[in-house]
DNA sequence: CCATCCCGCCATTGG
DNA sequence: CCAATGGCGGGATGG
């Protein structure tokens, strides 16, 4: 409002940016550096360029246009237009300017982002309020959210102390494993379960089932998740620590680091926080409040470069969500002494040991007061495997054992087969509206592509560059991974993840969907009603992910989706006879999940997962061949990384690389999927994959297909074996994890 | 219209 | 008790 207060900004900010030079004090605040000039576009412009500009600087290796500068640019670009138009808008700071994001940039400028030592950066909210002319309570949003990260921590009120992202790498390990514990992977699976059954919408019978689902799935609170190390000086000052933003943000950031393409949607995401404390209770309001929240959280997370924002485009329409752009996260198996080096930020470190001393206590303090809130979860753990264990053994049937199995959430379990991106989307040059721009853009996503993909499949037809040469190599998938960039291939990485995620792959005509589920909802009972699928077949677009320049279009998770999408291509007579009973089938199907519901009920939250045997991660996708496969049996399968792109027209096939445990375990695969093989003429994808996956490999001859058990065939409810044997199996490696850490903990201590 | 999210009131905290 | 914090959601804004 007052123009003293952009002329005032103008200054600090271009004052403040030397980060690099003297880390060790707070800059002193120079008062008469640059005499204020009077408001001006131009000089904002300036402002803005100087913010940004040393940002670039201190991270020489970032990508070159990072959110961060093109964020940047954006405004820019709002002011140039501002200029050109009539200057007149003097007054106008207009409402981007004042974003939390870009405050959020002027305040990261103004440290390093590895200061040389922990202790020397101070902050004072006060001064800083005042030199980014923001009202106060907007410093508190960014610290908060930093302080989530352990990037600040509190000392005392109106100070804070800068540890930049030294503390990173070991805060998103803890998150994760956090997250995991909470089972965060299964809660997001719920979510969009219902929400598809929701949408699936029979009649008006979708409350009731709803209400309960939700029951079992009390999850005790976690509070605010400590680093150890950080946890000094806390006590007296950070008592508080049921503060909902910091929470929240961790929470959040769990969500990104837990599931598999690491996309989250808003939607998801506030669900799932809200679903904690109270269980459903759709509230309209508190939802909305809970997607503010997010979005300022997600403003500040953006910032850090953490996550972006993308879309995520189904039936309904896109929905915002957000994309994790920040380092891989490897389950902390290495010790304190190895920085496990983050992909996207130099690791400069070098004489920060000390902070790192004080930091590499142990993720899991024992006693004294190093009680912080840690316990809680692990608490919470013990309670949930007890649950587990309850449910087990009063499960009705008796479990099947499964050599193979593993919980999604078990990172630790060594699939060591690496994940690569499976497919490339070719971007087409067709249309063209401001060429510059079209230009940028198209050379990064082919950058992209690149990195995600080996090869960009430019059309479906000649496999030409396509390496059907290329073998599934079977013991070291990476290799494939051009290793440059930085931010954008964590794939490099072995990549330990647990939860694998399926691309389907529709047919060319439906082009442009590809869609990653995770495979947990394949063995769910729906994927018969999915078939009978009302709208699924001819739905084309059933989810993607655009970003922000909607060129690249990714694929995402969602299980309901890709599942409706497999129905596609009715090749088979029963299809069509199948379409038309459509309806009664579907009312039958209702029933059925019901059942299986029922059943379900006695098992924890009754997902049932895909044990990790299966995985089958894709290096790449080749030729057309497979393609021409995998439409007739209605989907194709394949692993992805976060981030796939799809071309309107190629439909990428695929090079599935197995490894002896998933080959071990595939004949599992047969069992466990007929659940939803016999309501449904379509073939259910589960077969198909396991079919696929030994043609592959050549286990069996191509043509030969692996018939799903004919005798549990018509047993439309019959997951329960896995699931339950499943349960156990999770308990037991989550035990074993647990006790491991322990022994790490003894280890280190001793 | 709707996705975003600025703004600042006002309840809590904590010093 | 008062300043520091930080829920919270109305309503503005840009696309």
């Amino acid at each position: 409002k007052t123009p003293l207060k952009q002329a005032a900004t103008s200054y600090s900010v271009l004052t403040q940016i030397q980060p690099d030079c003297q880390p060790l004090t707070t800059p002193p605040k120079p008062k008469e550096i640059l005499p204020a000039d009077p408001w001006t576009p131009t000089s904002n412009l300036k402002m803005l360029i100087s913010a940004a500009s040393p940002e670039i600087r201190s991270r020489e290796q970032r990508r070159e246009l990072s959110n961060n500068a093109s964020e940047v640019l954006q405004a820019k670009h709002c002011l140039q237009e501002h200029l050109s138009g009539d200057e007149y808008e003097k007054s106008q700071p207009s409402r981007k300017e004042k974003s939390l994001g870009l405050l959020c940039h002027k305040f990261l400028a103004r440290y390093p982002d590895y200061p040389s030592t922990a202790e020397s950066n101070y902050i004072c909210l006060d001064e800083v309020a005042e030199e980014l002319n923001v009202e106060r309570r907007r410093i508190y949003d960014i610290v908060n959210v930093l302080e989530s990260l352990h990037m600040v921590s509190r000392l005392a009120k109106n100070r804070y102390a800068w540890h930049g992202r030294h503390n990173l790498s070991k805060t998103l390990q803890a998150l994760k494993k956090v997250g995991e514990e909470n089972k965060y992977t299964q809660q997001i699976q719920m979510i969009k379960k219902r929400e598809y059954e929701h949408e699936f919408d029979l009649d008006g019978e979708r409350n009731e089932e709803m209400a309960r689902s939700f029951g079992s799935n009390e999850h005790s609170e976690m509070s605010f998740v400590e680093l150890p190390g950080m946890e000094f000086r806390a006590a007296s000052v950070n008592s508080r620590k049921d503060k909902s933003l910091r929470v929240m943000s961790q929470k959040f950031v769990m969500l990104f680091l837990v599931s598999t393409p690491q996309i989250v949607s808003l939607e998801v995401a506030a669900k799932i926080l809200i679903g904690e404390d109270q269980l459903e209770d759709l509230d309209k309001s508190k939802f909305k409040t809970k997607i503010r929240r997010l979005y300022d959280i997600a403003n500040v997370l953006s910032s850090l470069e953490l996550i972006k924002k993308v879309h995520v485009t189904e039936e309904r329409g896109r929905k915002p969500a957000f994309k994790w752009t920040g380092p891989e996260v490897l389950p902390n198996i290495q010790d304190t002494k190895l920085e496990t080096t983050s992909t996207t930020c130099p690791p400069p470190i070098s004489e920060s040991i000390p902070s790192k001393e004080q930091c590499s206590k142990n993720l899991f303090p024992s006693r004294g007061k190093q009680n912080f809130t840690r316990h809680p979860s692990l608490i919470k753990l013990v309670k949930s495997i007890e649950n587990d264990r309850r449910k087990i053994q009063s499960a009705p049937t008796s479990p099947v054992k499964i050599s193979t199995s593993t919980d999604q959430n078990l990172s630790a379990f060594p699939s060591k087969m690496a994940q690569v991106p499976a497919i490339a989307k070719h971007q087409l040059e067709g249309q063209s509206k401001k060429a510059k721009e079209m230009k940028m853009k198209s050379s990064r996503s082919a950058l992209e592509c690149n990195l995600s993909s080996p090869e960009v499949v430019p059309k479906p037809e000649p496999p030409r560059t396509a390496a059907p040469s290329q073998q599934p190599a079977l013991p070291q998938p990476l290799g494939v991974c051009p290793p440059s960039h930085s931010s954008v291939s964590p794939v490099i990485l072995p990549h330990t993840h647990s939860g694998v995620s399926y691309a389907i792959y529709l047919h060319p005509s439906q082009a442009h969907t590809v869609t990653t589920y995770s495979p947990s909802f394949m063995l769910q009972p729906l994927p018969c009603a999915n078939v009978t699928g009302i709208k699924s077949i001819n739905s084309k677009v059933l989810n993607k992910v655009t970003t922000e320049e909607e060129d690249n279009q990714v694929a995402t998770d969602d299980p309901m989706k890709s599942l409706t999408a497999k129905e596609r291509p009715p090749i088979k007579s029963e299809t069509s006879s199948q379409r038309c009973l459509k309806r009664s089938q579907a009312l039958q199907e209702n029933n059925l999940i019901k059942r299986y519901r029922s059943d379900e009920e006695s098992l924890d939250t009754s997902l049932t997962f895909f044990p990790s045997g299966y995985l089958i991660p894709l290096t790449q996708c080749t030729h057309g061949n497979k393609a021409g496969f995998l439409n007739k049996e209605k989907a194709g399968i394949c692993s992805l990384q976060h981030t796939t792109y799809s071309s309107p027209i190629a439909v990428t096939p695929l090079n599935i690389m197995l490894s002896p445990t998933s080959i071990a375990a595939a004949p599992v695969l047969s069992n466990s999927c007929l659940n939803s093989s016999n309501t449904c003429s379509a073939q259910n994808p589960s077969s198909s994959v396991l079919n696929f996956t030994l043609q592959h490999v050549g286990l069996i001859p191509a043509g030969v297909q692996v018939p799903a058990n004919p005798v549990l065939q018509h047993m439309p409810v019959s997951s329960q074996p896995e699931n339950v044997s499943h349960s156990s199996e999770n308990m037991n490696l989550q035990e074993e994890k647990v006790s491991k850490n322990i022994l790490q903990l003894l280890d280190r201590e001793g």
